[in-house]
DNA sequence: GACCCCCACGTGATTTTATAACATTATCGC
DNA sequence: GCGATAATGTTATAAAATCACGTGGGGGTC
């Protein structure tokens, strides 16, 4: 939690997910990123949690456990649940996906390798999920858990709504 | 499970929910407010479900819907899994209880009434919950939205960490 | 009051999400 | 290669939530 604050204005990182964009780029550059950090921190990113993660990536979106694991065992891996589980545990661990606790479903992170502690935004038309960076500490929540003198270690920061392309099909 | 040991002394009005307060009074006074919300918008608070906001009450930190219905069970109502969730979805409906979805567990609303969207800090080791007012829109994510072109509907804004009787505890 | 209708409730069954427990296989350091 | 360790595969089960259908109570209307 080095990273630090800046103001969060126009300039903020991209929150990367309901932009169009070079996809097959996106997700390889991503694999690539995980491979290089994992070799780094000497994790073994194995094939099933590679699988996973690929799958994560492709979908861009939200997936349940169950979902994956009927992909898994289409891609001819383990079918029952803990290999789902498992992989996921992992990748959640390590920062190369979150869990969307609203949805019960699991998402790439879309800022693998930076400390951060990730704020989502979902949209309850098409489930698209984007990243962006939230800080706990600051604003209101913040200030109420000082004042009361509660320790914020982590924090779930979930926003459900409309995303761009949804809330035109709406206008329209 | 075990029964809350708290020390509860007859103290100042308990705004967060971490400080001790009278809890008898806080619970009747809940209820007595949910009453009148309900009488002056036509719901109907039935049998079930001021149980299982007394109970949610009484108990002042998250319940599991099964906790509930086990509580339930014990007060003579009916058994089977629908019963909760009828009446938890009706009183997190109306504002009268509160969803944490990191748990899968529901707490009595603090703020009844209040339009609001609440933010809460669950402490890890008590289980303890205390809501605070969340400002979704403004700050980080907010910011993040409108560059996103998102619009937030509802969120979720949950911190996990040590409230201040676990963390004096930790210390000792 | 008789009737009707709606809403809530009770119950059984089922679906969805997640973990426990344990045997087997792969990998790494030596 | 060898032993320790980590990861996987599999069976079974737990926990959380919903579906479907029948019953009964409280207000309205007449």
């Amino acid at each position: 939690m080095t990273r630090d604050e800046r103001p969060l204005s126009a300039d903020a990182p991209a929150p990367l997910g309901f932009e169009t964009h070079d996809h097959s780029l996106c997700v390889g550059q991503a694999l690539a990123e995980a491979e290089t950090q994992c070799a780094q921190h000497g994790l073994r990113l194995t094939p099933v949690r590679r699988k996973v993660l690929e799958l994560l990536l492709q979908e861009h979106r939200a997936l349940g456990a169950y979902a994956i694991l009927d992909l898994l065992r289409d891609a001819g891996f383990g079918s029952q649940p803990p290999v789902a589980y498992r992989a996921l545990d992992f990748l959640v661990e390590h920062g190369f996906a979150h869990k969307i606790e609203r949805l019960n479903a699991f998402v790439a992170c879309a800022h693998p390798g930076e400390s951060h502690s990730p704020a989502f935004m979902i949209c309850r038309s098409c489930d698209a999920v984007a990243e962006a960076q939230s800080t706990p500490g600051k604003g209101a929540l913040g200030a109420a858990a000082r004042a009361a003198g509660f320790q914020i270690e982590k924090a779930v920061v979930e926003a459900e709504g409309l995303c761009p392309a949804c809330t035109d099909k709406a206008d329209a």
